[in-house]
DNA sequence: ACCCAGGCGGGCG
DNA sequence: CGCCCGCATGGG
């Protein structure tokens, strides 16, 4: 069996299951205190689990990774090498951030492949956690490489999704986001190499993502956070406007621009893991 | 039955 | 430029 030892705290269970990409295409399991995934990339499939007291994440792979491109998978995608206290010094500026990071010790903002971020957050918008779970399996499904010898299905790859027609992916669970994400597949898929926005600045990769028909301020932040890592981003969804209001506006409601702002300021170059923690622990606690 | 969901683009004032 | 409206679909 293959492992990574981890230094730092790591809660494997709510780094995938707080609404980042892995949410939405991983298979989990629980048994006696170890939490499994099992997720499809556009490669092959990964199988991950971790054992809190031993401090190992195990791995093992099928599909077209190496000993050593399956490591090195498994440690990016969960961001091993994150400085947990030191992003925790940054962020943990009151009493509500403390309570959340208390509550999800460990949680990372995992590393994502660009083009699932992108269909995975544009297939998020005016929709549910279990509604987009399912579009993304059936979409798998349906347009997906075949993983050899099995019946599993990847992750389907910006190609696959831009041969669909409209009305197919209507059917799949897209409903009316199908012309958007048939339209950001055709891009990625021809004319924008994702890779390239690894090396623009937060800013530039902004306008560039915008560009696309069906990707605004909020899903570009999600693209920007989760695949790219740029911990400028600050995604303001229903739930962040929600606890930002209550928690340091006295409940008044205020633009997403000066959120924007507020967030800037306070948590100054690590907006995103702020984000995460503020955007889960709501949500866990149904803060409306 | 009825309400709502990790927003967005388009149309209007 | 800001505001407001409709949007496919299925889970609660």
């Amino acid at each position: 069996m293959n492992s990574i030892t981890l230094n730092g705290p790591f809660d494997m269970k709510n780094s995938i299951e707080s609404g980042q990409p892995l949410a939405f295409h991983s298979q989990c399991s629980e048994s006696n205190g170890t939490f499994h995934a099992r997720y499809s990339t556009s490669e092959g499939a990964m199988s991950a689990s971790y054992n809190k007291e031993a401090k190992k994440l195990n791995y093992s792979w099928e599909g077209g990774y190496t000993k050593e491109s399956a490591r090195k998978e498994v440690a990016r995608r969960f961001c091993i090498n994150d400085d947990m206290q030191s992003i925790y010094g940054k962020i943990s500026t009151d009493d509500f951030m403390t309570d959340a990071i208390s509550a999800y010790k460990g949680m990372r903002v995992t590393c994502n492949d660009p083009w699932d971020t992108t269909l995975c957050f544009i297939l998020s918008q005016f929709n549910n956690m279990k509604r987009i779970r399912n579009s993304v399996r059936m979409l798998a499904n349906s347009y997906g490489q075949q993983l050899d010898g099995t019946g599993e299905r990847l992750f389907p790859s910006a190609d696959d999704i831009s041969k669909a027609g409209i009305s197919d992916l209507m059917r799949h669970g897209a409903g009316f986001r199908a012309k958007y994400i048939k339209g950001a597949a055709e891009t990625c898929s021809e004319s924008l190499d994702l890779q390239s926005l690894y090396k623009m600045d937060y800013e530039t990769a902004k306008e560039t993502l915008m560009e696309i028909n069906g990707i605004g301020d909020k899903v570009a932040d999600c693209i920007l956070l989760f695949a790219y890592r740029k911990m400028e981003s600050f995604p303001i969804d229903v739930w962040v406007k929600r606890v930002l209001e209550k928690v340091y506006f006295n409940g008044k409601k205020k633009p997403i621009k000066e959120l924007h702002t507020f967030a800037a300021d306070r948590w100054d170059g690590m907006e995103g893991y702020a984000q995460q923690y503020l955007f889960w622990h709501a949500r866990s606690m149904k803060i409306k």
